[in-house]
DNA sequence: CGATTTTGACCAGCGC
DNA sequence: GCGCTGGTCAAAATCG
């Protein structure tokens, strides 16, 4: 064979490859188009079944308010017989439930601490003279109290320690470690007793820190550390220290699992104004314990029923599952002791983007026999945009009627044919969630709008608040982290209240009143936001 | 010098 | 009754 013609036959076989090649990119790039106009479409699908779910969700909404409100005119009517409704809960703690569930670590009746009567030392002296000075003449005004306050106005309390004995109450919640509880029975007053064991709800926050404490705007005393079994880390102990008589008290330990992680547990409650700061804190403990203890009054035993509420960039989602689905987490407070109180845990460390760690960064202390409630405020460690708190959103917590049997979720205290359809659309309304928020962060956003706008809207409309959604959206506010600064240079974590505290100060006149904090804003922006990026 | 932290001792509850 | 554990006290040390 001639070396021209060998040429040309490579030059022909180097051109139709050229031209195949050209032809395979034209072909890979109407296959992409395919694709994506396929994608486009499965989008457009996904968007009109979340509108559709949206709708949905909104009826369901509104058909469940209805039969809260229905329920709740009923429920005030037939209060007795509700509360004596055996269909849950633990029989020791229905008859006090009322009484105590209603305060956040507040003792709700033990009259006194006989420790610390009984000492005849200083200490003793100091403490009572504390107490009877600044306790009694303190008026709970913000925080903690402000809310539970308002929640004991609304459910009825049958027992006139808890409610004429406020400053009692007060000097008792000095005394919030429950191996002195047994010590009121010195006293004889059998009632204090019982309700002395009623749950107690703890507020145990879950942040990444590394700083040794978490700045929660409060001043703290460290009062004591001691090493608990199963936890190398040592366990301190604060008092706050704002006022002389402040019963509110924290433990502060790192998780066992993940040494970056603070776990604090805040019990009892301030008597004394809070910096504004602070307040953030409270509220968002004090909301999450009302949710906690409205939710487990609603619980069976055994069966954890949690609300998840997760915030990344821009989104707020709510979502709800069962003790399936939880993991076991080392909680601060195992000891037989806290085998009255209820814990709710606020998760500030999970990535919504680790799915594989969502759902581990949960507690339940169902072991006790108590519920355990998980907020999650899990953010982006990168994002700026803060996780949101809510604020004083559970005046009518208390409320809430107390007959439901409820299984999966604690965020809608419903009847049981609404809950039914509350709990089956809310888990689809999880599972569509998370595999968007899985999928595609974009959606965090604008399903948190969508859900916090309609909720704020449907508050709004609504004077009394009716679920924990709706309790959650009518003071859920999103904070910026970067205004946020930590404050004595130490201590994490603050930064998610801190932030706070600057939308309190803007709109707050008066501490005291009701946090001022709405989704209404947050929402308005968040569905702002959706817009744009749905343009 | 006052406030705060450290740290060993003490106390009470619980289980065996 | 004893040991273990969690929680608190209080004197000493440290800090600002």
């Amino acid at each position: 064979m001639p070396v021209a013609e060998i040429r040309i036959k490579q030059e022909k076989m180097t051109k139709s490859v050229a031209l195949e090649g050209g032809y395979s990119q034209e072909a890979r790039k109407e296959v992409e188009l395919e694709s994506a106009k396929a994608e486009m479409g499965e989008v457009r699908e996904e968007n009109k079944r979340l509108k559709r779910m949206l709708e949905q969700i909104e009826k369901d909404y509104k058909s469940l308010q209805l039969r809260f409100l229905d329920v709740l005119q009923k429920g005030t009517s037939n209060r007795s017989s509700t509360d004596s409704l055996p269909s849950h809960d633990q029989n020791d703690e229905s008859p006090e439930s009322e009484l105590v569930s209603l305060s956040l670590g507040r003792r709700s009746s033990t009259p006194t601490e006989p420790k610390r009567d009984g000492r005849t030392s200083n200490s003793a002296s100091r403490n009572t003279k504390e107490d009877d000075h600044h306790q009694l003449k303190a008026s709970p005004t913000l925080g903690l109290d402000s809310k539970f306050q308002l929640s004991t106005e609304v459910v009825s309390n049958p027992s006139p320690e808890n409610s004429a004995e406020e400053g009692k109450e007060e000097d008792a919640g000095e005394a919030w470690p429950p191996s002195k509880i047994p010590k009121t029975t010195k006293n004889g007053d059998e009632e204090v007793a019982q309700a002395s064991h009623v749950k107690r709800a703890r507020v145990s926050v879950r942040a990444r820190c590394d700083a040794p404490t978490m700045n929660d705007g409060c001043q703290w005393r460290k009062y004591g550390q001691k090493v608990a079994k199963g936890n190398p880390c040592p366990r301190a102990y604060y008092r706050c220290t704002i006022a002389p008589g402040c019963p509110v008290r924290k433990q502060v330990q790192r998780c066992v699992e993940d040494m970056s992680i603070l776990i604090t547990t805040y019990e009892g409650t301030h008597n004394h104004p809070l910096p504004v700061s602070a307040t953030a804190m409270a509220s968002t403990t004090s909301a999450a314990a009302s949710m906690l203890l409205s939710g487990s009054s609603t619980s069976q035993p055994g069966l954890s029923s949690a609300v998840t509420i997760t915030t990344s960039a821009n989104g707020l989602n709510f979502s709800s599952y069962d003790s399936t689905r939880t993991k076991q987490f080392y909680l601060p407070n195992p000891s037989s002791s806290s085998h009255f109180f209820p814990t709710v845990t606020l998760d500030l460390t999970s990535s919504p983007s680790s799915l594989s760690n969502y759902f581990n960064c949960f507690s339940s202390n169902f072991e006790s026999g108590y519920p355990s409630t998980n907020l999650n405020f899990s953010s982006l460690e990168s994002n700026n945009v803060m996780p949101i708190i809510w604020g004083n959103g559970y005046n009518s917590i208390g409320t809430l009627p107390s007959n439901q049997t409820q299984t999966g979720s604690t965020s809608l205290n419903l009847g049981k044919e609404s809950q039914q359809q509350a709990s089956a659309s809310q888990q689809s309304l999880t599972e569509t969630l998370t595999k968007a928020l899985a999928s595609d962060p974009s959606f965090q956003s604008v399903i948190a709008a969508a859900i916090s706008s309609m909720v704020g809207s449907n508050a709004a409309k609504q004077g009394s608040p009716s679920g924990i959604l709706e309790s959650f959206g009518q003071n859920l506010v999103q904070m910026n982290a970067q205004n946020a600064s930590t404050q004595n240079g130490k201590g994490c974590g603050s930064s998610y209240f801190n932030g706070l505290s600057s939308s309190s100060s803007q709109k707050g006149t008066s501490p005291q009143s009701s946090l001022p904090f709405s989704i209404f804003n947050s929402a308005s922006t968040l569905a702002s936001e959706s817009r744009e990026q749905k343009s």
